[in-house]
DNA sequence: AGCACGCCGACT
DNA sequence: GTCGGCGTGCTC
């Protein structure tokens, strides 16, 4: 048995650190298990065993390494595939295999030591010299004997506490320690039980007479005599609310010593029930074929496929009839997608399908739901889950299958913090790991994975037509330069559109309206001088809400009460420019005050449940008109909606990335493809100011024809999907300093990459939370391999840091940006 | 990520 | 003169 364990830390450290193992803990230790270790002067932390070892790197010695302290697993939490998957991730991806642990692992299952303060015992407070923040302090442990170090704070208000606690410390007034807190508990519910001393029948009849004089206890009592009787236990609330009466009742029978408490575990998970038996699906004619396509084809060869499927052409059962063949052969499936994609529809039809075997894994979730998801998926309770980007981390004894759908999605990418993972691209690599089928799924599909598909390094089948026999919705361009001119366009609507919302509410139909832009109007501008409002913090004008009065910056949250006077020149002469969902809604319930709109963005959906609601409302009926950001653009399969509304596309086609257009194609596809899922004719209308802009003309026709026209421009440019980018990105305070270290940087990177790299340019936000950004865009083309690429930037980041020293300049390497 | 050490401005 | 701010380096 090896001597040392190589562990993983929770932490951005760029290496895993070594701890030795005790003889004790010798024949129980395997990779994939946690272990409690101390890291530095006195933290805890949890570790991962990655591997058992006898060798160590030069200039380390075995006997000063520290012991690991608990062993936290019996058998190995994690399988040698799961951390290969994560070695993967934190490689090609470009960060510490700790910042990947953080993410993969709950934090329920990760406990660590925090700071407690605790008074030291027999203090004689006349004798001490206490200044106001000490008193303070010590008249807090009075009260509260034990605080944390975020407690600490609170009652001192300052930043830097550590330097008096120990001062505190030394003078003996205080002591500090650090104590590991369990993090996760089992949900528990109380039940009532029979006392063993009271089964007798003669003390039971003992016990009837001494409660002849309280008929409450009595009551109760009987209750729970009849619950032994039918052997069962008896649940403490439901029984007392029951029989209207408090907690003291139970109290006086447990102090009698007649009834026991009894503390039952519970499932967190227990979710609305699914009242539907499993069902087998009826696939048509299309569906049939794909899915026998699909099964052909990766018994050729094990390679992703590429579902491509048009709106409401049924990709769902397709997934479930797959899903069912892994759990056939006995496997487990994974069913990933897009946060705002996860509603109670999908999972009710997932759960029709296979009942309690469904676990969901959501962003929404506590940390202890997801531990015992997290649990239930590593023994194999849930065979099949439907979750977001990172339940590709869950901890499948035996995967078979993964589905992601809306494969084009940006939100399967993480953008902050490390690992600035894909889940689309991990979970292939997953697949080719395991061995095991990746479908992926869309109606307009990325077009790396088009591409791949083109390649033949992706299987490819394509299902045409819509699963309910329905025409697809008819799409009409709204050209806002000649309406506006026959003044037939107020700023926000035209005439046109305003019409056909009449004539579908006349129909009692539903109408969406989408906007890409929350708030009431993205700026303000002064009609005196000039001037835009914009945020303290960083380089972006402030958005005006309307309903709460202020400004705010919607990169860090600065809010501004100043609205009407322009800071610049201090006349009141603030206009509202630009087109927000508060605005629209505001003049949609003008237009149709006798209707119901309601508006769906982040600013309505905060609360846990709201977005559930809202959507459950609009399903009900009791919603006309849904006003909307991206929101809207998913997940929102209603039959009685008819007509979507795009009130500027221009936003979208302009937007100054090399992918707006693939992205508008694919936002505006995906809302309209709201309009009409039914029998009933769809309708979509989209205003803009560039109507014969090719993303708006190509809508109507095969999302192919689109490709190949598009990514020939891509190929010119050398843009993916023939590259692949990695962006580097600097932050700093001082945009002196970051401009000389962006010239620095170019000089050490320039001669590596050459013209593969694109920069050093100011990020299109230069400045947020005052930190400035630069960055560099390194294109990867067939001649660089992921491998040596890395190998080369951190040559020359290591050449960077040895030439000069750098002065807190933090830089972000973020692979395969969206 | 913490936490200690080390160097510069506003206070007794 | 010191207290306390942050900037830098190390942790098996």
């Amino acid at each position: 048995m090896p001597s040392y364990a190589e562990v993983i830390l929770p932490l951005a450290v760029k290496s895993n650190f070594h701890y030795r193992i005790l003889p004790s803990q010798q024949d129980q230790l395997a990779p994939g298990m946690r272990v409690l270790v101390n890291f530095g002067r006195s933290r805890i932390y949890t570790g991962m065993v990655r591997r058992l070892t006898d060798t160590l790197e030069e200039g380390i010695v075995g006997e000063n390494l520290k012991a690991i302290d608990e062993v936290l697993d019996e058998e190995p939490m994690l399988s040698e595939e799961h951390l290969k998957l994560m070695d993967w991730v934190a490689f090609y991806y470009c960060c510490t295999p700790g910042e990947v642990f953080k993410t993969a692992i709950p934090t329920g299952l990760k406990p660590e030591s925090a700071l407690r303060v605790e008074m030291t015992q027999d203090l004689i407070w006349e004798d001490l010299q206490l200044d106001d923040k000490e008193y303070m302090l010590l008249e807090a442990l009075s009260i509260q004997p034990v605080l944390t170090l975020p407690e600490v704070a609170k009652i001192w208000d300052i930043s830097t506490i550590r330097p008096r606690l120990k001062n505190m410390e030394s003078r003996g007034l205080i002591r500090t320690y650090q104590e590991v807190e369990e993090k996760y508990s089992p949900k528990t519910k109380t039940y009532l039980r029979l006392a063993p001393d009271a089964q007798s029948d003669q003390a039971l009849e003992a016990a009837f007479d001494a409660l002849e004089r309280a008929p409450s206890q009595l009551d109760l009592f009987m209750r729970v005599v009849q619950a032994y009787y039918q052997d069962k236990l008896l649940p403490q609330t439901e029984t007392l609310k029951e029989l209207g009466q408090g907690a003291g009742t139970a109290k006086a029978l447990v102090d009698k010593g007649l009834i026991v408490r009894e503390e039952v575990k519970v499932d967190r998970l227990e979710l609305y029930g699914y009242e539907h038996e499993p069902q087998t699906l009826e696939l048509n004619a299309d569906q049939q074929r794909a899915l026998g396509e699909i099964r052909e084809k990766l018994a050729e060869s094990l390679k992703p496929v590429l579902l491509h499927g048009i709106t409401g052409s049924g990709k769902t059962f397709l997934y479930i009839e797959l899903i069912r063949e892994a759990l056939e052969r006995g496997e487990q499936a994974l069913y990933l997608l897009p946060e705002i994609t996860l509603t109670k529809q999908i999972v009710d039809r997932v759960r029709a399908a296979f009942g309690e075997k469904v676990g969901i894994y959501h962003s929404r979730f506590n940390d202890a739901e997801r531990v015992e998801i997290w649990q239930k998926v590593r023994r194999g309770e849930y065979q099949v889950v439907v979750g977001v980007r990172s339940a590709m981390f869950l901890p499948f004894p035996k995967l078979g299958a993964i589905m992601v759908d809306e494969e084009h999605d940006s939100s399967f990418k993480q953008h902050e913090p490390a690992p600035r993972y894909n889940a689309r691209d991990v979970a292939v690599y997953y697949g080719l790991l395991r061995k095991i089928p990746v479908i992926l799924g869309s109606a307009t599909p990325s077009f790396e994975t088009y591409r791949n598909a083109e390649l033949g390094k992706y299987h490819k089948v394509v299902l045409e037509k819509r699963a309910v026999e329905a025409t697809l919705p008819q799409i009409e361009i709204l050209d806002l330069r000649g309406l506006r001119k026959e003044k037939k366009f107020d700023g926000i609507f035209s005439k046109r559109l305003i019409e056909a919302i009449n004539d579908t509410l006349a129909r009692d139909e539903q109408v969406i309206l989408f906007q890409n832009r929350r708030g009431y109007s993205p700026y303000l501008i002064c009609e005196n001088c000039g001037h835009t409002p914009q945020c303290i913090n960083c380089d972006i004008s402030l958005t005006f809400h309307k309903e709460r009065q202020h400004l705010r910056c919607h990169y860090c949250g600065h809010t501004d009460f100043n609205v009407n006077k322009c800071p610049e020149c201090g006349h009141y002469a603030l206009k509202r420019g630009g087109i927000g969902t508060e605005r629209i809604a505001e003049a949609i319930k003008e237009l149709f005050p006798d209707r119901v709109v309601e508006r769906m963005d982040m600013d309505t959906t905060r609360g846990k449940s709201s977005y559930q609601h809202l959507i459950s409302r609009f399903e009900a009926g009791q919603i006309d008109i849904l006003v909307g950001t991206q929101m809207v653009s998913k997940g929102l399969d209603f039959e009685n909606v008819t007509l979507v509304g795009v009130i500027l596309a221009d936003q979208l086609l302009t937007f100054p990335d090399f992918r707006a257009y693939e992205r508008s194609y694919q936002l505006l596809t995906q809302v309209s493809g709201r309009a009409g899922r039914s029998t009933k004719q769809g309708h979509v209308f989209i205003q803009s100011y560039m109507p014969d802009n090719v993303v708006l003309t190509s809508l109507q026709s095969p999302f192919q024809k689109f490709y190949e026209r598009e990514v020939r421009e891509r190929e010119q440019v050398s843009y993916p999907p023939f590259t692949r980018i990695m962006r580097i990105e600097f932050r700093h305070k001082d945009r002196a300093f970051i401009l000389q270290e962006s010239v620095r940087l170019d000089r050490i990177l320039r001669p590596l990459f050459g013209g593969t790299l694109l920069g050093p340019d100011f990020a299109l936000v230069a400045r947020v939370r005052n930190q400035y950004r630069m960055q560099f865009m390194i294109k990867l083309g067939k001649g660089l391999d992921p491998a040596s690429l890395r190998r080369a930037l951190q040559d020359a980041f290591d050449q960077y840091y040895q030439e000069a020293p750098v002065k807190s300049l933090r830089i972000v390497v973020d692979v395969d940006p969206v």
